[in-house]
Order: C-alpha cells, then structure tokens, then sequence
RNA sequence: GCCGGCGUAGUUAAACGGUAUAACAAAGGACUCAUAAGCCUUGAUCGGAAGUUCGACUCUUCCCGCCGGCACCA
C-alpha cells in the first residue's frame, strides 16, 4: 500500500556557474514525477534550491571580486528563474545560506554530536600553499602540485571534526539490500561495494583559517561546517525541520507539520546525478541514520548530458547547451519533452541542436502539433460541442512506468498513441464518411477526440502548458487558432 | 591495476538460446481531414577472435574501444 505523502527533491547545485542543461535534465525530471503524483491524487511536496556555502563559492567571489553574499544572491536568482522557463512546480526553493537552513544545519550537527558520533581526529595531508588546499595523489605531477610546481607541497597537520560513518556499516548494507533504495537497480552495487570496501569515516568541518564561508559549528568558533554534512540538512529544512511550524504552512490537520507529514510519514524520493551515489546514498543514509530519522526510500540517478558523440560538453570545446535559449527559441513544452523522452532517465545521453531539432520536428511539430489540428477542425466543423469525456482513461502501463521512473518509456507509449490515433484517422476516414454518413462520420469524430483527450492527460507531468491548452480546445470544442508546434527549418 | 557498465541499421535505442524490434533521417508510392503534415514500402548477420550448443546477437573465455567508481574537489 502506498504512502499517501510523496515528497521528491532535487539535489541541490553549487552557485558558482549559470545554471547548465544537466541541472535542468533532474529538476524536469523531478517536476515531472512530482506532477503525476499528484495527478494519481498524492500529497505532493517537491522542494529544489542552491548550496551556497563552501570553498569553491568563496573563491569564486574573490575572483569575481564580489562581496561572497551578493555573490550567492546573484546566482540564486538564476537558479530561482529556472521555475519559469522550465515550469516547474516545486513547492519550497531553500537556499543554505537561509536563517531556517543554517538553524537545522546546526540542530542536526547537535543530535549526531549528542549521539557521540562527532569526534575530533587530526588529519594529515599534503597542503599546497599556492591552491590554499589540501591536494591529493591525482593532484601532484612530479611530487608537486600541477597548479603550482614552483611551490614544494607541505605536509600539514589539522584537527577536524569527523562523523563516524564506520559505525554504520552495517545499518547501511541493510538499507542498501532493498531493491528500491537505489534506481537504476544496477548501481546499488556501487553503493554497496563503497560501504563494504572499507568505508571510513569523513570530515566534516574545516579550519576557518583556511576559509569561514561555512555554516558555524556549535560550540566551536574555529571551525566551519564542510558542505558537505550542512548541503544533504536541506532535504529537511525545507520541510521546516525542527520547527515544527514552518511559515510556508500552518500546522496541518492533527497537529502534523510538513517534516513528519513528508519525511517522516511519506514516501521520499531523491533525484540525483549518477556521481552522487556514495554521497547521497551512502553518506547521508548514515548521517540520517545517527539522528534516528527515516532514511530515504528511493534514490533515482540519473545519466548525464553528452555534447555529440558522447563527449563531455565544456566551454572550450562549445558544446555546451543553454537551457534559456534553447526554450527562448523553441518553448518550454518543447524542452521538457526532448529531456524526458530523448535523454534516457538513466544513462548518458548526447543532447545536440541538430537532434533537438529533428525531434522537435518529427515528434512536436508533425506529431503530436499535425494530430491536434487535424482532429480539432474536423471536431470544430462537424460537431456541436466536445463529445463526453470519460473520467478515467489513464492507462495501466503508462502508471506503470512512471511508478518505475521510466519516464522516457511513458512518454514513448504516449507517442505511441498518437501514432496510432494518427492511423485510426487514416484508415477510417472519418474526413469522407462525415460526407456519407453523417452519423457514422460523427461517431468518428467524437471517438478521435476522446482519444486525443487521453494523450491530453498524459502529457501533464511532461508538457503541463500543453496539456492544459490541448482540454481547453477540446473542451470548447476549437481548433487551436496557431499550430501548436511551427515546424522549424 | 581492481570493480561495474557499454559497443546492434547513417543516428538514437529495444529484444531474445532458434535466422533481429522500433523511432528519426534517406528513397519510392497511393491519398488529402491536417502544420508540403499523416499513411504504405525499402535497409543492419548484431566491436573482434575462439569455445559451449542441434542452433548464439543473446552463455563462457580472451582481445580491442568507450564510460563510471575505487571517497573528503563538489
């Protein structure tokens, strides 16, 4: 029996760059199952935002030559624009550097601290005075730092604070031996060979000598959070843990704030990159599991956006896609289409214009755009008013994918539909035998837009601007007074 | 090096121990309600080699190529 309560977040990315098309693919992705939940009649909470604290954000300030803050803020707000070009519905944006956030950043920090699994423990590495960082193995040429060969790394010695993820070892395996803890299946064994391998336990706190753009530790003033352990509280700040009233909603029926109605009385679905698994699933599981919180049911990662030939996009190679422009020309509907169809849920995927392009053709335009004008003006012309419209015509097998996360699949039997709605038109004709029999032609016609009203409903978590344009034409009965999709040459 | 994934028509993908399933692109055809759209027809011997089997694209081994992980950069 499923939860009543669904909540879905994104991770949330780093504001030290615009916003690219990966970070799009999840928060779509995110949106999309957020709204067919709620069209299956969920509770729904989708929360999305922006890690603001850590090294690379105050060095990305210095080098800007900005005031760290107004830097941020200067970066949320494109991430905030996001919710207009792509549509998205999500209920709470949480940024870290907010009051509430630092507050439950902190108040976690407590229960781990109380549970006695935060221990100060000197670490030992090899710090490079031009970086200002500890560097690693991957980061030396020649016994010296890549970046600054002039200068001899040194070996320093300092004190952090440490979460004894150890600890969990098994508490983990346990989680991680659930099917559902992990989507795509396959990569649970990543998980799962991380924990076994010799997990240890990680830092998470930083010298603020080194840099203070962090969340405060508790009782501590030398130090500063790592983004780490304060960037995964987020997932519960924004349901406005541990007040329990949070401004965003007064205190539900019973008494319930949103924290125990979501997180710990709903089912709870994470959407990721598929480089987070060790943090998402692995790291954060623990932390959870030390403050005796539910873990999260279900992780989904997913693949990442490839320029041609599957080769990564980078700025110098201007392969790079914007996803502001890409929707400036072509519409939001259309991107959120091509990213749920075209780019797999799971795997890598090439996203170039010239593909996009074509989809946008094949698919939009002489698809789904040609079907819509074709049943519309035989509907306008030979009908009175919108025939009936069943109430539940939402297929099994559709549901069926997306319970799964397999997004493109529903969206690949929707357009299965199409295709055959298109063939139903062919081979009965209804153009003609309106002429005939009228009767019989009108029959026809109602029953294509029944059917066109079927698609209608599942292109609500994929192209709800679409999706709402389509049910009002059919519903007054007119045939759309632009093509939907212009065919672009 | 170790672990895992991948390599199928021009492209993106699917399937299965018994002679390969689609979509897009391309070419041709009959039609006309529609956005010169839609419909029909046409192509791959499955990265390479060997083996198991009556039979392998599907199982095993080796080789080649690509990708990810092997933690504190997020």
């Amino acid at each position: 029996m499923k939860k009543n309560s669904f909540y879905i977040t994104t991770t949330i990315p780093y504001v030290n760059a615009d916003p690219h098309i990966g970070f799009a693919l999840e928060l779509v992705q995110a949106d999309a199952m957020a709204r067919y939940q709620r069209l299956v009649g969920r509770d729904v909470f989708f929360s999305t935002g922006t890690d603001e604290y850590g090294q690379k954000i105050w060095e990305g300030s210095l080098k800007e030559d900005k005031d760290v803050q107004s830097y941020v803020d200067f970066y949320a707000e494109k991430f905030l624009g996001l919710k207009d070009v792509l549509n998205l519905s999500y209920d709470n944006f949480i940024r870290t550097t907010s009051g509430e956030h630092v507050k439950a950043a902190q108040e976690f920090w407590r229960l781990c601290d109380a549970k006695g699994d935060i221990y100060k423990k000197k670490y030992r590495g090899l710090y490079c005075v031009g970086c200002e960082k500890f560097i690693t193995e991957k980061d030396l040429m020649e016994g010296k730092c890549s970046l600054h060969p002039d200068k001899k790394p040194e070996m320093v010695e300092e004190e952090n604070y440490f979460f004894r993820l150890a600890n969990y070892r098994k508490q983990l395996l346990d989680y991680l031996a659930k099917e559902k803890a992990i989507f795509p299946e396959w990569r649970r064994r990543e998980a799962i060979d991380f924990v076994s391998e010799g997990m240890e336990d990680f830092s998470i706190s930083r010298d603020k000598k080194r840099f203070s753009w962090g969340v405060p530790i508790p009782g501590d003033d030398a130090q500063v959070m790592y983004v780490w352990f304060g960037a995964f509280v987020n997932y519960l700040s924004t349901l406005g843990w541990p007040d329990s009233h949070h401004p965003l909603s007064p205190p539900l029926a019973g008494g319930e704030g949103l924290f125990e109605k979501f997180w710990v009385n709903g089912e709870k679905i994470q959407i990721a990159g598929k480089d987070m698994v060790k943090f998402q699933s692995v790291m954060w599981q623990g932390m959870l599991m030390s403050v005796g919180m539910p873990t999260t049911d279900t992780i989904v990662y997913h693949g990442f956006i490839t320029g041609e030939g599957g080769i990564k996009m980078s700025k110098s190679l201007g392969n790079g896609i914007d996803p502001i422009e890409v929707v400036k020309e072509y519409g939001t509907d259309a991107l959120r289409y091509f990213l749920l169809r075209e780019i797999s849920s799971f795997e890598d995927s090439p996203f170039t214009m010239e593909r996009f392009k074509e989809a946008y053709n094949a698919n939009l335009a002489n698809g789904l755009g040609n079907l819509v004008s074709r049943i519309l003006t035989l509907s306008e012309k030979y009908l009175n008013k919108c025939p009936e419209i069943p109430e539940h015509s939402i297929p099994q097998e559709w549901k069926d994918y997306l319970d799964k996360f397999e997004i493109n699949k529903a969206v690949d039997f929707t357009w299965k539909e199409i295709s055959e709605l298109d063939k139903f038109i062919q081979e009965t004709e209804p153009f003609k035998v309106i002429k005939v029999d009228e009767k019989k032609g009108k029959e026809l016609i109602s029953s294509a837009v029944i059917r066109l009203y079927k698609i209608a409903r599942m292109l609500n978590p994929i192209m709800p601007s679409t999706n709402e344009l389509l049910k009002k034409l059919i519903k007054e009965n007119k045939k759309p007074d632009q093509p939907l999709f212009l065919r672009k040459d």
